[in-house]
DNA sequence: GTCGATACGGACCGCCGGTCCGCTTCCCGT
DNA sequence: ACGGGAAGCGGACCGGCGGTCCGTATCGAC
């Protein structure tokens, strides 16, 4: 009853999917200009084994996302310092905030159609509240920080994909004056208070 | 040569339009499931009307916000203090994300239009575009503070549409939680660092 | 090899943004 | 007051998309 093992072709045809989508959001310009019937042609199979494996776009591109950024999540749950726990917390943000920004510039076309899913909002995806509960618990770890949730919601939201995405494509801003950034505005905001004597 | 005034009906049905358009987005939840085949019946003209006079849905809402918008960007351009010029940066940046919040807060439904058109970046917009010049202008006036442009934009994604709509509708905050957030926030990026004595 | 369960695929559907063109309404010159 | 041509109107129409459905092909346990 736990679950029963899926049929072989149906793995072979998940994966082809997935490198199907991977591939044809990398090569379009606006995510939305791929459709679900592009997708099903290019992996070989036929739309309705689409809608059968992922219920409907916006869950096949969540399962894009997520498989891509696994690696990601697990190096923060459990991986060695910077990202992992253990770290003390004004250089976990910094990490951890670091990592997402690259991880969306290395796939600025995933995270662009995730969150431009365009019905659904990119906050109620279990995706960015995982982010963002990670990055309050760091945040409360802070003394003298106050409205860690805030704080937390204000941070991600400077490394939005379209955001970045724009900074990328017009104002021409290269991955480090990106990283650099970001790591100032952090810095800033995680700045202690000049406390008293 | 320069512009040939357009008859009476067509400003007539150009408000109906807009009037329509701002009630509809006001009553329905989610902005997309408002068709313009709605805001036609609605504004009792055709479709014709409607494309004729926006070119398409997104400079319909664009319009839109423009419309209800102005009063803002004219009290940010020439008014009194604190919004108008004339007023100490830093006061100023708080003035200024602070009515941006409250816009959005009083608009939510039209701001929600705006940034989820889908297709179109929220960023490629002459609206964002103003606003960011605007708030850089002002954060590179405060000494100290560098990266005014990225700074700008980093603050103005706090406020976005559907961060503010989730906050309310999910997280439960109020008007005045959101605001105090935000200028703590606020408080925090641009505070000075510790100079020497 | 057999047979039930599982998955496949593409014709099909409803809907939506956007276009088109015959008809109506306005407004300016006389 | 009025006539004519330009400006505007409207809704039938189109192309394409996300999503469904079910007859058929495939898998794999025995």
């Amino acid at each position: 009853m736990p679950e029963r093992k899926p049929r072989a072709d149906a793995l072979r045809n998940r994966e082809a999917v997935l490198a199907a989508a991977d591939r044809l959001f990398a090569e379009c310009a606006r995510p939305e200009d791929v459709t679900m019937a592009d997708i099903a042609a290019a992996a070989g199979v036929g739309k309705g084994t689409l809608f059968r494996g992922f219920t409907d776009r916006t869950g096949l591109i969540l399962a894009l996302c997520e498989a891509r950024l696994d690696p990601l999540r697990r190096a923060v749950a459990d991986g060695p310092p910077p990202l992992g726990p253990g770290t003390p917390p004004v250089e976990r943000v910094h990490a951890l905030l670091d990592a997402l920004l690259c991880f969306k510039l290395d796939h600025r076309h995933l995270s662009l159609a995730l969150e431009g899913t365009g019905s659904d909002s990119p906050y109620r995806t279990d995706h960015y509240d995982w982010w963002h509960r990670t990055l309050r618990d760091v945040l409360a770890e802070i003394p003298g920080l106050t409205g860690a949730g805030f704080t937390a919601h204000a941070l991600l939201a400077a490394v939005r994909a379209d955001l970045v995405d724009h900074l990328v494509d017009r104002e021409h801003m290269t991955r480090e004056d990106l990283r650099a950034g970001l790591a100032a505005h952090v810095t800033r905001v995680l700045r202690e208070p000049d406390a008293g004597p």
